[in-house]
DNA sequence: TTGAATCATACAACAGGATGTTGGATGATT
DNA sequence: AATCATCCAACATCCTGTTGTATGATTCAA
C-alpha cells in the first residue's frame, strides 16, 4: 500500500475507534466531534477531511457491518432448519457481536435492524419465490417476523449476565421455529 | 380544576404536541428547542419551565404509552391462544399506534421497546410461573422471542403502503404463534 | 538522481447558531 | 395588597462547520 493511502486510513481507523469507544459508553447525540478528536489524537479539523459530522461515522460502521450477498452462504432448501437460515443469522450475529450487540441495544440505532433484516431478507426470499403456492406478501411477513424475533432473542441474551447457555439458547431458537410459541410454554 | 394549573397543563401539551409533530418528521437530534417552542407560540426560555431537554419530552411521552398492570385485561391460561396473549398486545399496538408506528419504527428510539416489553413481560411469566415444570430462565427467552416478533411485525405491517389485510395479518401471526415459522413455509 | 511542481494532510481561527441560566415583567391567587 | 406562578428577554458559553495556511509526501522532467 501506499504511504499516503496507509496514513490516511489509519486515521479514519483511529476516528472511527475513538467514535466507537464513546459510542458504547454514551447516546450518540452528546458525542461531540470534539470529543471523538481528542481521544484520537487529532485536530477538530481533521475530523472533516473524513467524515460530514457523527452521524457518518455510525453509518460507516454500520455499513461495513452489513453482510454481502456472497458473503453469506448459500441457502438450500431441505437444510437442517428446512429452509430458515436461522443457524446463518446466529453465526452472524456472534462473529459481529461487539458491535450488533451495541447497534441493536437499547441504545443504538433501531435503523440498523431494518438495515440488517432488508440485506438478509431477499436472500431468503428468493429461495421460495419460484415455488408455485407461495404468497410472497405473507412470506414477506413470516420472514419479518423471524428475524425480529431472532434479533430480539440475540440482543437480549448478549444484554443478561448470567445467560442461558449458548447450546441450550440455539435449541430453544430451533424448537420456536420449528414448533412455534404455543408448544414450548408449561401450561400446553 | 384551577385556573394556574390549567394554564401550565394546557402549556405543557402544547410543547409535546409540537415535538410530537417534529418528531414524526425528523430525527430526535435534528430537533431543536427553537423548534419546538416556535411551533407552539412560546419563548425559547419556557420550555427549561417544563422538560430540561429535548430527551426529556421524548421520555415524558413515553411514559404515558407504557401500559399499566390494570389497563392490560388479566390474562388466563386456556384463553383463545392458549396462554401468549397475542391478541391482546395487537389491541394494544391498534390502540397507540399513531405513537407506536413512530417510536418503534427506523427513527424512533430503541429504548421503548425495551421499555415496552419490560412492562408486559411480568404479566406474562406471572402466569406461568406457578407450573411445576417451567423452566423460569427458559421462558424470559420464550417471551422475549414472542414480544419482539410481534413488535417487528406490527411496525413493518404499518410501515407498508400496500398492507396485507388486518385479518390476514391477525390469522398470520397466530399461525405462527402456534406451529412455529417452519410450516408457514412453502417448501414444507 | 535531483529539485521543482503538485497534491494531501493537519491545524488555527472565525462566524453562526444552539444551549441553559438569570433576572424581571405580567397576571393569577389568596 | 401581598404573594406566587408563568412567561420572556438577554447573556455567556459551547459546539459546529468552513476557510485559509503550513507542512510534508509524491511525481515527473531535466
Amino acid at each position: 500500500m501506499n504511504r499516503r493511502t496507509a496514513i490516511t486510513t489509519q486515521t479514519k481507523q483511529n476516528l472511527i475507534d475513538a467514535f466507537w469507544s464513546l459510542y458504547c459508553d454514551m447516546r450518540i447525540e452528546k458525542i461531540t466531534i470534539k470529543d471523538i478528536t481528542n481521544k484520537a489524537g487529532y485536530n477538530r479539523g481533521t475530523f472533516y477531511e473524513y467524515f460530514k459530522d457523527v452521524y457518518d461515522v455510525l453509518e460507516h460502521i454500520e455499513d461495513s457491518l452489513i453482510p454481502s450477498l456472497d458473503e453469506l452462504p448459500p441457502i438450500t432448501i431441505g437444510s437442517e432448519m428446512r429452509g430458515m437460515p436461522t443457524n446463518t443469522f446466529l453465526e452472524l450475529y456472534e462473529k459481529n457481536s461487539k458491535y450488533y450487540a451495541v447497534l441493536l441495544g437499547d441504545g443504538g440505532d433501531p435503523a440498523f435492524a431494518s438495515k440488517l433484516k432488508n440485506a438478509i431478507k431477499p436472500i431468503i426470499i428468493q429461495e421460495f419465490a419460484n415455488k408455485p403456492t407461495v404468497n410472497l406478501q405473507e412470506l414477506d411477513y413470516v420472514v419479518e417476523y423471524t428475524l425480529s424475533a431472532m434479533i430480539g432473542m440475540m440482543s437480549y441474551w448478549y444484554r443478561q449476565t448470567d445467560k442461558l447457555p449458548s447450546d441450550q439458547l440455539h435449541e430453544l431458537i430451533k424448537k420456536l421455529t420449528e414448533q412455534g410459541i404455543t408448544r414450548q410454554l408449561p401450561a400446553f
